[in-house]
DNA sequence: TAATCAAGTGGGAAAAAGTGGGAAAAGTGT
DNA sequence: ACACTTTTCCCACTTTTTCCCACTTGATTA
């Protein structure tokens, strides 16, 4: 499970080490995605499959126009990429993916169960502090439901 | 039964000593978590498998789509690490986990059933004191409606 | 009360992880 | 085909983490 947080330089030549603890399950191929909010998603190759196949069928449990949908998948397909991790772990993210970001310096690499996040440190900061309040309430729902 | 407080000091390389009476039950592998109010919580793998079942939403592969969902697994997912005890008993907290409790020096290490919590000593025995009239004033209820 | 043992604490050395940069390879345009 | 840029691959340095050993403290018992 693909789970911690983790603070990494992306250098000039836009690599980012991937964490140790994540190399394993990832591979040696990833898909990195816009993300929804101001992120980026990382799929396996296998989780992407997985994905990839829900976003595409349009009877899926997404209820969008199908306009919608196709501008929807536009961006999510049209936007994403397959990388190589080097042989030391790293990846390298396509310039277009850094932009939509603000990725620059320190990015915070966030393990979230089955895909990894890429975030603008600072905006993953204020993501955190933001979240806090309500997670701590929601937990507390979620607890009681036991 | 995880039951007990013990105050420990957690070292420079943010390393805490885990109570014997807690290390066999335990095992060798432990998920931090923030918990609820000032506090981390200590799982065991087989406690968070259960838990992060719950955390997630079974019935979706697609739960980042929505906002809520996504927002609260960041931080649950994001904000837990899957740590090591090592050979005479400690375990390493990650820098990002004590930030949020204010954990330095002092540590109070408290079993509660299935689950340890860690506190910042301060905020621990400010804790018990607030609890500690509470259970008064709840018993001595208690006791009137007999 | 000294010796012994168990639990907890601290720190040095080795190993691993992360970072930076040079050189070879591939791609591009003239 | 050549010069020039961009990408890829690999090596080397630095920092962090891990592993292991040893000391301290406090309880136990002979």
């Amino acid at each position: 499970m693909l789970i911690g947080e983790y603070i990494h330089t992306i250098d000039e030549k836009n690599r980012v080490s991937l964490p140790v603890k994540f190399r394993k399950e990832m591979g040696k191929k990833i898909i990195i995605t816009p993300g929804l909010g101001q992120c980026l998603f990382i799929f396996t190759i296998k989780e992407w499959e997985k994905v990839s196949k829900k976003l595409s069928d349009a009877d899926s449990n997404l209820s969008f126009l199908k306009a919608d949908q196709r501008s929807f998948n536009r961006y999510m397909f049209g936007r994403a990429a397959e990388v190589d991790i080097d042989s030391i772990g790293r990846m390298l993210i396509p310039e277009f993916l850094q932009e939509g970001i603000r990725l620059r310096d320190k990015a915070a690499i966030i393990g979230v169960k089955d895909r990894v996040e890429v975030w603008n440190e600072k905006a993953w900061s204020e993501q955190k502090e933001k979240v806090a309040k309500e997670a701590e309430q929601l937990a507390e729902k979620l607890g009681n439901e036991k």
